[in-house]
RNA sequence: GGUCUCUUAGUAUAACGGUUAGUACAUCGGGUUUUCAUCCCGACAACGCGGGUUCGACUCCCGCAGAGAUCACCA
């Protein structure tokens, strides 16, 4: 049988890092088994729906390269995808399950229910509705409720994540299937959707753990087959030990993209956050952790989001891509993430730029603060060449004459290229008796104004003569 | 309160009865002719507690503690 998995968010407000992976996870497996994930907007809580929020899904799904199979957009054969959209199919459920006797329309007033609920809450019991079954139950029609008739049992089962599962009939409730809007709740209406697409994996977070009984009731009554339960963990804020989630300042996921985190890090990253495929291999492409990936790996506790590590995976793949790709495939990926001043200088310039700063980026948006120097002069800062840990010893005179003996063996050079520059760097340091550290220190900073900036032959060339000279003549002037 | 789940260094994890408990991030130190970064080398650092079972337990069993989830006409 061919593997069906789903994402099936509801339309409330952008992904966040808390709960991606509820769709990464069905999109490595679907892919690893040849099958196809569907992507589901779950959107019958009128009350919470976001405008925009669908596409927001879309876009991130985009971005992080999980491609749907079916769903909106793409289409398929189970459309329509919002369950908006889907009203008859619930209904029709809904009738069999009546038909079956196991449904049941409630015209108990919400208020007479939380005077229910307080009484148990008072009493320290459970609330469980169904000791509160009304006995005459009108027929069921547009505006009263529908709930589903329990009817408590043991229930056994199999969750891919979690192992062996049982729950005693105390958890079973006549849980409501139709709301008194018409729309069928998220506990009925993704049972009908997974069987009427064809799920064979049913992943999502544990927060639905305990309410499997209540499913598996259903299915029995539906008499569906049950599909694969695969629970995943939470993702934890960094501090405190609840999920993470918004009210944590947990940001979308495409926040990153905008601050110049690559999709594959993301990936790579959030991928094996609590799934790990028993190597010690760190970084993956998304083809090879389709290929590692296994149910049976996933981790059973919840694990703690660290950034730090994040930017660390991203750090490896700007260097990755760098190394196996060139500077054009790095390049095409930092269009927005230049400084202002880049803007009308040539993409040939900016690449060999990106070539000699791209194995300090942690993300790709540091190469607005680390690059500046190259396109605009820096504002001479004395300050930060006097007070210089390596250069505060030498007298001002001593700077001055270190900065012209520059200049003279710099301009005397027939050719410009990091080779000649080292050997006339080297040469220097010989003429002038100087210590690497105060020379180059000199020169850099009297180049750039910068905490830090690439190899100093490197910089130069890059600079180029004109540039490079023009700057220090103008530092030797001001000291 | 009921029910369910989880528990290896600061963090993410490896181990599937016998290892000096491995790896990565972070931290700290050192090296690579300046800085920052990369890269390399090194250090620090963990089996929640208590009982069993066993020749032997991080691994199996039972308690306890701690943490989390759920108990909506939200998903």
């Amino acid at each position: 049988m061919e593997t069906v998995t789903r994402f099936a968010p509801s339309p409330t407000g952008y992904i966040h890092i808390g709960n991606v992976r509820s769709a990464i996870y069905p999109y490595l497996l679907a892919k690893q088994q040849n099958g196809k994930m569907i992507l589901r907007i779950e959107d019958t809580d009128r009350g919470r729906y976001v405008e925009g929020a669908t596409e927001l899904i879309e876009d991130t799904l985009e971005w992080l390269g999980l491609n749907w199979d079916e769903g909106p957009i793409v289409g398929g054969p189970h459309a329509p995808y919002f369950q908006s959209e889907r009203q008859e199919i619930y209904h029709e459920y809904a009738r069999r399950l009546i038909a079956a006797g196991r449904a049941y329309a409630d015209p108990t007033p919400p208020e007479q229910i939380e005077e229910y609920r307080k009484e148990c809450n008072a009493k320290k019991v459970p609330f469980l509705y169904r000791n509160f079954r009304p006995n005459d139950t009108p027929e069921w029609q547009p505006g009263i409720p529908l709930r589903f008739k329990a009817e408590p049992k043991d229930y056994e089962w199999h969750d891919e994540v979690m192992g062996d599962m049982h729950a005693g009939p105390e958890v079973q409730d006549d849980i409501i299937l139709i709301k008194q809007d018409g729309f069928p709740t998220y506990n009925f209406a993704h049972i009908v959707d997974d069987a009427e697409m064809g799920v064979t994996h049913v992943m999502r977070g544990v927060e639905y753990l305990s309410s499997t009984p209540n499913y598996l009731e259903l299915y029995d009554a539906l008499k569906l087959e049950r599909p694969k339960l695969v629970s995943l963990p939470h993702i934890l804020a960094p501090q405190g030990n609840k999920k993470l989630g918004k009210r944590d300042g947990a940001k979308s996921v495409t926040e990153y993209r905008d601050d110049g985190v690559l999709s594959e890090a993301m990936l790579n990253y959030l991928a094996c956050l609590g799934w790990n495929d028993g190597t010690e291999q760190e970084i993956y492409t998304k083809d090879e952790l389709i290929k590692a990936f296994s149910l049976d790996r996933i981790q059973t506790s919840g694990a703690r989001y660290d950034e730090t590590k994040l930017l660390w995976v991203n750090g490896q793949w700007i260097r990755r891509i760098f190394d196996e790709q060139g500077v054009e495939a790095l390049y095409t990926r930092t269009a927005e993430f230049w400084p202002e001043v880049a803007n009308n200088h040539p993409d040939d310039y900016k690449k060999r730029v990106l070539s000699i700063i791209y194995d300090r980026l942690k993300t790709l948006s540091d190469l607005r603060e680390m690059t500046a120097y190259f396109f605009a002069e820096p504002e001479v800062d004395l300050d930060m060449i006097i007070q210089n840990k390596f250069l505060k010893k030498l007298s001002e005179s001593e700077l001055e004459n270190l900065l012209k003996q520059s200049i003279e063996k710099l301009s005397s050079l027939s050719e410009w290229d990091a080779d000649v520059l080292q050997d006339a760097l080297n040469q220097l340091l010989q003429d002038t008796g100087r210590k690497p550290a105060e020379l180059f220190s000199l020169i850099r900073l009297s180049l750039s104004f910068a905490p830090f900036s690439p190899a100093l032959n490197l910089t130069l060339e890059v600079l180029g003569r004109d540039v490079s000279l023009a700057r220090l003549n103008t530092v030797a002037r001001a000291i």
